[in-house]
DNA sequence: TTGTATGCGTTATCAA
DNA sequence: TTGATAACGCATACAA
């Protein structure tokens, strides 16, 4: 909406017009005694500012070949009328939208919750809006159903989330359309370019030497699903954490879970089941740790007096069960954020020496779920 | 990507090319030996079927002054390329995108969650598509960022989520801007083309009344905020049921809470001090309940057996919390689904007769929570 | 450094 | 019922 002094100077330079469109609905406004409903367009910028619209167009794409006194007058124009480019102009004629894809088969509503958040963060205040993908990891259209989606949208870049970020097929399909992305995971799959990562394994071994630090030595492990990196590498950071203080481990502690609740409950039965049971326990995840806690209750254990808990995640229901859960916290937020910006820095003002951080390190939260164990 | 038989049919009819762009590609391509990198456009299936641009548009957009015949061979050969209409295109010469948003400003990770994954479903299969977009309820430039995102992006419509849907101000931008909303709610805020409704009052009067049946009289409340409409309305759920069972509510039995876990600890915290305490909490949500049951277990109270407790919203700590607890579930994903589909109707095909409910129903979900009161 | 002419792929106008 | 032509608002190639 343009304002009257605006307005005049339309007016005042009416003759250059290319479009006679924009003129006749001002008019039709005025008969209406309405305001006009259209914004302004690169055109009316143009004539007020007594250039062609390509320079307009320079401007606003910031042309480094642009006399400085011609750039300041488009930009006081720009300014005095509230123009904004028009987005699906500039998405035809540039061949590519002005929107971030968040591709996600996350189960975890707070980590794509989180994730979202991390990503609007640094969307904030730039031009590009976050569209939200899930996807159907076991569906045998998958990929070309996101190839559909990558071509018939045209996304500036999309953002990957686990386990989906895992699918190497899925970077070589964004690649070969064109679209740039971010893949987020519990280890580095690509380069940096194309990477956000956390370390799980390092983060786990930090996790079970504390256990064993506190007199620890029966633990037992509840793994993620086959098929999945985080699982893969939070066991592989417990094995490594056992072998080092020489502990060895029965093939009997380790139960096999699915990130779920009910998987939690379901392998802690078959590890309280042992004789000697475990002193401690480590879910892979947080849902399965409260699934640990709950089956425990079940059979009237105390946590942590009979039983050490520690899950990973840090997710809300770590802090709400009783007792909290010692768990692994990773920086959701950050690295959503910072995948959003490898994908758009170049694109925004300010963005000439950001250097985004590809590998993020967690931190063990300790809470009430561990104690040293009982004496034997 | 054409198949080969196409390409030779767009060879055949060459002569009408309006456009040299798409041939000259074509010849680029073959000289490369590629495969051409750009789609059909609206110009090749008119010169494919032998009509104008005007017409196949008239058979994309279901016009019904068609000729049958003609539809059937534009169709054809729209099926044959698997030509997709370009959406940036459309967006620009129709002033108007194929994007949902989705408004929140809400702290709920679970149910924006739901309400996203309820929206996409109904979405899913159509050309719609779902931009995210969280707002500051607390901003002075709220409604002018609003303004500013649905001017710019041309959305179809918008979904907004309590409590921010509850702001009139923000429905009546949208009328003005001429973008078609729908606003979720606890209670009935607008008429039934923009209103999905669930009814927190009566839900809550039947959880009361079940509390009451129980043998329960001292019952506390933990309040939500001031100014949420679901806070209100469940607020007057608590009282209709108490006051038709006969019970005095004394304020005392009345804390303020926030909807958070912290603010539930407190409010727990003021109840239980009173002398004698309430047998029985109700919290107006699961985060405020899951806080009652851990400060009562910060002293050393049983529950249920010294404390039943009820909740509201059955997000998933409520089942994962010993015990687990007794509480409403409000069906979010079909609310969720029925926005979409109120706001996309008439767009989309099969859609002749689907009318979207308005009001949807909770249930109250009995767990392990609530058992009647000790003997005095 | 700036401007002209044209393309991007679709829909709308209005005449046939 | 259909089609020629002009928008839609911006970007690019090529001149100037």
């Amino acid at each position: 909406m343009l304002s009257t002094a605006t307005a005049s100077r339309i007016e005042a330079v009416e003759a250059y017009s290319g479009h006679a469109c924009y003129d006749s609905r001002m008019k039709n406004a005025e008969k209406l005694n309405e305001t006009p409903a259209s914004k302004p367009t690169i055109n009316d910028i143009a004539r007020l500012a007594g250039v062609s619209k390509k320079t307009v167009s320079r401007v606003i794409n910031r042309s480094p070949l642009l006399n400085e006194d011609t750039r300041e007058r488009v930009e006081a124009v720009i300014r005095e009328t509230g123009y904004v480019p028009n987005p699906q102009a500039r998405a035809l004629a540039l061949g590519r939208n002005f929107l971030i894809g968040l591709i996600h088969d996350n189960p975890n509503a707070q980590m794509i919750l989180n994730m979202q958040q991390g990503i609007l963060e640094a969307l904030h205040g730039t031009e590009f809006e976050l569209v939200v993908r899930p996807v159907d990891r076991g569906s045998a259209t998958m990929l070309s159903d996101v190839r559909g989606f990558l071509e018939r949208q045209r996304l500036f870049g999309v953002v990957i989330l686990p386990p989906i970020s895992e699918n190497d097929q899925l970077a070589e399909l964004c690649d070969e359309i064109g679209c740039r992305y971010v893949r987020m995971g519990s280890a580095v799959l690509d380069d940096a370019d194309h990477m956000v990562a956390s370390n799980d394994r390092d983060a786990v071994v930090e996790a079970i030497r504390y256990l064993i630090s506190q007199g620890h030595s029966r633990i037992g492990l509840i793994a993620g699903p086959h098929g999945f990196r985080s699982a893969r590498e939070r066991r592989e950071g417990f094995e490594i954490a056992l072998a080092e203080a020489g502990i060895k481990l029965p093939r009997s502690l380790v139960a096999d879970g699915h990130y779920t609740f009910e998987s939690g409950i379901a392998a802690t039965d078959s590890l309280l089941d042992l004789s000697p049971r475990p002193t401690a326990i480590f879910a892979c995840n947080d849902e399965m740790a409260a699934g640990v806690l709950f089956a425990a209750r079940e059979r009237g254990l105390r946590v942590p007096e009979d039983l050490s808990i520690i899950g990973f995640d840090d997710t809300p229901i770590a802090s709400r069960v009783w007792p909290p859960l010692t768990t692994v916290r990773w920086p959701i937020i950050a690295m959503g954020r910072s995948a959003a910006l490898k994908l758009i820095s170049g694109s925004i003002a300010h963005a000439d020496e950001v250097t985004e951080p590809s590998t993020f390190f967690s931190t063990l939260i300790r809470r009430g779920s561990v104690v040293p164990p009982a004496k034997a």
